[in-house]
DNA sequence: CCCAGACGGAACGTCTCGTTCCGGTTATGC
DNA sequence: GCATAACCGGAACGAGACGTTCCGTCTGGG
């Protein structure tokens, strides 16, 4: 413990003229910023907050000077790319609304977070120093709640089904997927059709209570 | 690295006169080794391997130095433990086997294998040393196959599940109820029950194919 | 009453990892 | 071209975590 508090440096690289004048990266270390963004939320989504910042920075082709250059520690990284993957999660669940037929809903949202790895492990990650509680199981839950209600609505849902039902099949299809997946097959897509067809009408009511958010934000947000 | 091959000191604790005339263990020294195996089942369960020893001795109300005196390694330990997880687990599915009619077979073996937290895990748990591949699940897998051929039989299970679909449900409730279960309330048994409920008749088949035992046994050996 | 055998837990050596530092390199404005 | 502010890689440092060893003390059972 030495710094801290440092400014941390957020990803300004949304293009110039971001906020206060601050002078624009040099063009390859721009570059070097989008590669680290990238092996970060990778190695983060992989092996957790544990991953080597060293195993980071070779994946990005840098040294790890070059990953403390942009951000002062290990902890502002990670916390960098949490909030741009639960960003883009937000996104794949509005473009569900959008683009999808209520039946079909919810089960393409749950394929499309599972589709890519990073994006949903690291919603709901959670690093050691418990920062503020289930922010990110939060922030999203209105939405797949909307999309829950629209599957429900048209008969393709289990009305016994919440919203947090549907997180805890999140979690252990990827639970499945980090196990089995390579970058050659995908055998957790099978356990996904299985897993869905948990979720759709024809079964007795589960005789086990729903979280409510607040709790499954509870548990997220420490283990 | 110093010792290695030492005597893995098997659980001689069954009893008196286990093979050639080891004298028996001291009361105490008795009591305490029960102690040290149920406290790393435990903890092994919880943290898996990383587990460190300390954790487990103070479990155990134990110092280190009494497992390293039953115990000469840390990865004997971690042996002992598993094996006797994986007969444990056998012996559910005998039970299972005994008692239970076909058509619950399969849930109920699962509802049993869930309920104890270290079996399951432990069955299917891989040292960092990779030991034998899939040694655990090659062992079970016939037993399993028997209850997923009544159910079939009886008509309360899919007939396009395969033993391998049987374990990766077991393996993704195992994640959830690790993630959420606490001594006092165990919400995973809701999601325990929609994952049995994707398991039931009336679906379409799933497209994608199913593991084949050596797949998966390669996979849970190595993860 | 004696002591082989058991016990606890401090101490040791090793290894991992976050972070720092610095000599060399390169984009950029003039 | 050139000067130079920004960058870069990666060795080195220090702290902490862990497996394992060691040794002084205690005790079950003959």
């Amino acid at each position: 413990m030495t710094r801290r508090s440092a400014p941390p440096v957020t990803a300004a690289a949304t293009r110039p003229g971001s906020h206060k004048e601050t002078r624009p990266l040099r063009r390859d270390a721009e570059v070097n910023l989008g590669r680290i963004l990238v092996a970060a939320r990778d190695v983060f989504a992989e092996q957790g907050y544990d991953a080597p910042m060293e195993i980071i920075a070779s994946r990005a082709d840098v040294g790890v000077g070059t990953l403390y250059r942009r951000f002062p520690t290990k902890a502002d990284l990670f916390t960098a790319v949490v909030e741009s993957a639960r960003q883009r999660n937000r996104e794949i669940a509005e473009e569900v609304l959008a683009e999808v037929a209520p039946g079909e809903a919810v089960f393409e949202f749950v394929r499309r977070c599972i589709s890519v790895p990073s994006v949903w492990r690291a919603t709901t990650a959670a690093p050691p120093w418990g920062s503020k509680r289930g922010a990110g199981l939060k922030q999203i839950a209105p939405l797949i709640a909307t999309i829950v209600d629209r599957s429900k609505a048209a008969g393709t849902l289990r009305p016994d089904v919440e919203v947090t039902d549907v997180v805890m099949v999140l979690k252990a299809v990827r639970s499945i997927a980090d196990l089995c997946d390579t970058p050659s097959a995908r055998p957790s897509l099978r356990f996904l059709e299985l897993a869905l067809d948990g979720l759709r009408p024809g079964h007795a009511a589960p005789t086990h209570p729903p979280l409510s958010i607040e709790q499954l934000a509870r548990i997220l947000s420490q283990g």
